[in-house]
DNA sequence: GCATTTGTTTACGTATGCATTAAATTATGC
DNA sequence: GCATAATTTAATGCATACGTAAACAAATGC
């Protein structure tokens, strides 16, 4: 997501990011599982940085090793992601509500404002992905406000467990209208200074985002990802 | 903390437990830094191991990988402090909440109720490890009690880091007294199946611990551990 | 005397090798 | 034919080896 200054990656971190782009891209489906040397010789270097990859991935939640067996690659079931919504949310609130506190400049908004703007328009287009990418970059930025480094790793992280069961779902369900309304809505409570408003609208938004997901999963059975 | 089977610890294991050990135990102090031929000698075993439990060390924030300048204890400052209360205070109040809509039967609460009265009877005996102790136990407990996997993970990590800071300024805050009556509260609200009362008392109960935390912290300057 | 360059050391990142042991497969007894 | 035991296979966990590049020291030029 965020590239450092990027020189030279060590193996390791390609590793980290190869296998994270073979998860999300569904290529390496939830519940497999991969041999190290497999991995290894795919991504053309040796055991050792496979395997830092692989531990590092695993306290990330993404995987877990076990003997024998390989990488596996962990599903996600609805109860997993009811699980992680309601950190998400919980998390997400309180980020907003404190970016509330901060007194931001309008220019120190004008990301989230920008992201909202993206969203507005790709739903004008009906361009799903287009409003995905925007969608993720409201959160984020609005996590990054709230000014809170580990709820930015944490929320980062589940995160990326939601996009994987996003990615299934977006094609099914409607038009994220209503929800732009409320970004703007807390784009504003942040604007205006206001906590409160800022910290529940949002958790509302999260709440009711939960349920949709949660629904869509349970009807079409999508147990795993 | 929690004792799996057991058979035979890897020595990946073994190194994340000894080097957690040194780390709560202040034989490595914050800031300080650790080769890893050095650690790996100290354990009895290669450096492959000792840098697999850094790597897994790494990413619960515990400490930090430099290029040639080994293994970095992280230090907490009072403002990763304040961070990491916040997303404690947020998530056990959040479990708290969970785990009074689980109608649980009296049995399934006595562990909760046990660490409870430890703590009464470590408060009257004066021995402050001893209610330390039992105060871990319940937090533990309760966001066990909530039924999340994610945020008893996430707490278990940001009370490691609290411990080590409690370590630190144990001896010289008040008698908590007053806590445990908190605790009592948020036990009968769980009890009587009120989500409302045990998320809110809990979650002010949190909040002025970090306040009293904080304010010794910065009293006596310890931005390290 | 100071700065710059050259040389040396050393810690890490990664590759490789090997013993262990779980799993799979075959063989054996009933 | 089936269950159990013996044997083989193979993937991991760990040790070790090594090239690279950073940090430090020494030496040289000015």
């Amino acid at each position: 997501m965020t590239e450092t200054t990027a020189k030279t990656l060590s193996s390791t971190q390609r590793a980290v990011h190869e296998l994270r782009g073979l998860i999300f891209r569904g290529e390496l489906p939830a519940g497999s599982d991969h041999l190290e040397a497999e991995l290894a010789q795919r991504f053309g270097m040796s055991r050792t940085p496979v395997r830092e990859a692989a531990l590092i991935l695993e306290s990330q939640g993404l995987v877990e090793l076990r003997p024998r067996k390989g990488v596996r690659v962990l599903p996600v079931s609805s109860d997993d992601m009811r699980e992680i919504y309601d950190v998400l949310t919980e998390l997400e609130s309180l980020a907003a509500g404190q970016a509330a506190q901060q007194s931001y400049a309008a220019k120190d908004l004008q990301q989230l404002e920008a992201a909202i703007n993206d969203m507005d328009r790709a739903i004008a287009s009906d361009d799903l992905e287009a409003w995905a990418d925007a969608d993720d970059r409201f959160h984020t930025e609005l996590v990054r406000l709230g000014n809170n480094s580990r709820i930015e790793t944490i929320v980062a992280m589940m995160r990326d467990q939601v996009r994987r069961a996003r990615a299934l779902t977006l094609f099914m369900r409607p038009l994220p209208t209503q929800s732009n309304e409320d970004h703007r809505l807390v784009f504003e409570a942040i604007k205006n200074g206001d906590p409160a408003a800022a910290h529940d609208i949002h958790k509302i938004h999260r709440q009711k985002a939960k349920t949709m997901l949660l629904a869509l999963l349970e009807k079409h059975r999508l147990t795993l990802i």
